[in-house]
DNA sequence: CACGGTGGTGTAAACGCTTACACTCCTCGA
DNA sequence: TCGAGGAGTGTAAGCGTTTACACCACCGTG
């Protein structure tokens, strides 16, 4: 009976063959083409022929091979999505956001993680990687030049991609440099004049923009108020929590202290607090914190954050996707997600100051 | 010459096609089947014929056509995850290392969603949604009968299961009534007697097992001091932020509240302690919690709590999953994953009354 | 010297779909 | 009345691999 020893899992039962199309052909009374036309939904199929292959097809319990689908018709019907890290709160948040469009518009949803940038440069350029096993691929916070994302257009899977842009492909985004001004302005309206910045610079990121934008932003926002940033103030790490504790410990080690500090994201922040909670300070009286994000985890210490809707983008940017393979008019302008800002305990009006307007 | 509108991402450059395995063969001066079993490290093929072979498809930039791979060979070389949460810590930590896995073995990394019972029923039963698309699925905290894996098996996938477990597939869990015992025991030898248990039972969870062996190993834990549970003290909820929120709201608001509370998750542990800080209580003076995950967050509010390697899990499991499709000898029997204690601030003796050592 | 085995290779038949093209009716306008 | 055109359907040629089987040369052995 095709029983194997302990410890050993052979496929010893024979395999159940699943019905093919033509069986389902052969017990509607109607060609392989025809249920095959019917089953998608193709014009020039009879009403009644579509219901009748369509009864047959749920009676046989039928389902196309999708293996055999994509040799025979070209296109794979999966996405890719990469992302450079994959257990960390936004990347996860954004993969949800996909996940969700592309199981419901029937798409098979693959993911990879590039940890770093010789990897990913590997899976925009071997042929092996992507071609031929998907249609499209959504790249979150993954740079690629113009000419690779030409290059893979041309090779036949489509682009788009989230906090980055690459000519030629939808993309989303939130306004980076706008998440600067409001981080210094929020602070600076508070009435703070010396502002620490927590970049998440330096730690070999693949992609440099986001914080390059949002120091612009910042430094931007802290002109509108006549501040003019102080180069000590701003402190690079990488963007996790380890990150945000180091860069604080600069911070506060510095001769004159800032009384405010904008984090470029929650996580950083959380380091930020855990800095400040071990030196006895208490954010929000002490000095003031702010971050990026809106992490479901903020409103558990109360950080005051800028909100940004991570799911959504992910879901915007597969949306785009899927559109543009299906031939859709699709844009290539950047679609800018929304931001808010969130106050919440972390942040106050400097100790003996009042708050102040903008100068100018 | 094929161009269209601005606006419409049809595939309008003529899709350059790689080179197929009869070109390699052509170049090589050899058959398409000499050049598949020399590609894919087959015997029979001298080793000469193979260099040749390599050297001819690395230069054309040859790579197989995996949907006629698939076609022809019968297998996928895809797994597919299976969680009931994308964008929890905990299911997106379990990715992340059966990701790494999986992309290092060479395999297709699919992750699907699923939210409801209904939705995994679905998927379980439905021939489309995995047969002929994946080689092996990794179900995490979903649970499956012993009749549907059967089924899934004899329709040619295999399967691996994390928190769960069914009959002839390997499994990867915790001990999950240790957890549960380990946590009244810490809690009751720092000397509380009235333990409050935040259970997660309740908001139609996937998955019952693992709150219910959990309660019962607290329950045995309690014993082992004398102590017996008083029902009042047991409250269920969803896992998340929300339901260890509402679940210590109710706690507290008990004629007798207890002096330490136990909550199955470091999420609903965060959530409790949002609900201390609301009511000005201090957790580790005022009152005493313990999570279980150590969650990255964990650390940062200082929360004691009972550690889980729940990336070592989603690697194992994938590994296991992997073996026991190439029919690699593999065992069905639960591997346990270790459980560490980390007492970090949130817990401490409670207040006026000394620790106490196990009765009997 | 005949002969079985074995290592290396080639031929061609699957694998299960999609789709170009051909064909048959039917309808409708001239 | 005829022809054009369209709707509905079927035939068969791919799609690019894998692999069963056949084949050949060559070796060592009886």
């Amino acid at each position: 009976m095709g029983t194997v020893g302990i410890g050993t899992t052979a496929p010893s039962v024979a395999r159940v063959r699943g019905p093919r199309i033509e069986d389902v052909a052969a017990a509607a009374n109607v060609s392989v083409a025809t249920v095959s036309r019917a089953l998608r939904g193709l014009p020039n199929v009879a009403e009644s022929t579509r219901r009748r292959v369509l009864q047959v097809a749920t009676d046989l319990d039928y389902s196309p091979d999708p293996a055999a689908a994509r040799l025979a018709a070209g296109h794979t019907r999966t996405v890719i999505i990469v992302v450079p890290h994959l257990a960390s709160w936004y990347f996860s948040t954004v993969i949800a956001g996909a996940e969700a469009v592309c199981n419901e518009s029937g798409y098979e949803f693959l993911v990879v993680g590039v940890g770093n940038r010789e990897e990913c440069d590997r899976l925009l350029h071997e042929r092996a990687r992507l071609e031929r096993r998907t249609d499209g691929v959504v790249l979150v916070n993954i740079p690629a030049s113009d000419q690779q994302a030409a290059s893979l257009r041309s090779r036949g899977v489509a682009l788009s991609t989230i906090g980055t842009r690459s000519a030629g492909s939808p993309s989303v985004f939130i306004d980076d440099v706008e998440v600067g001004r409001l981080g210094a302005s929020t602070l600076a309206g508070l009435g703070h004049r010396r502002i620490g910045l927590i970049s998440g610079l330096g730690a070999d990121p693949l992609n440099f923009e986001v914080p390059k934008q949002r120091t612009a932003g910042f430094v931007a926002g802290l002109l509108d108020f006549a501040i003019s940033l102080d180069d000590d103030l701003v402190v690079g790490g990488n963007f996790g929590i380890d990150g945000g504790q180091e860069a604080m410990a600069l911070l506060l080690d510095l001769p004159a202290p800032p009384t405010a500090v904008f984090a470029m994201s929650d996580e950083m922040a959380f380091g930020a607090l855990m800095e400040l909670n071990e030196r006895r300070l208490v954010a929000g009286r002490d000095i003031s914190l702010l971050g990026v994000d809106d992490h479901e985890f903020a409103r558990v210490v109360s950080l005051s954050t800028i909100r940004q809707h991570v799911a959504d983008q992910g879901a915007a940017a597969a949306r785009a996707l899927i559109a543009s393979m299906t031939g859709a008019p699709v844009t290539t302008e950047p679609v800018m997600s929304s931001i808010e800002l969130v106050l919440r305990a972390t942040t106050g009006r400097p100790l003996n100051a009042p708050a102040a307007e903008p100068a100018g």
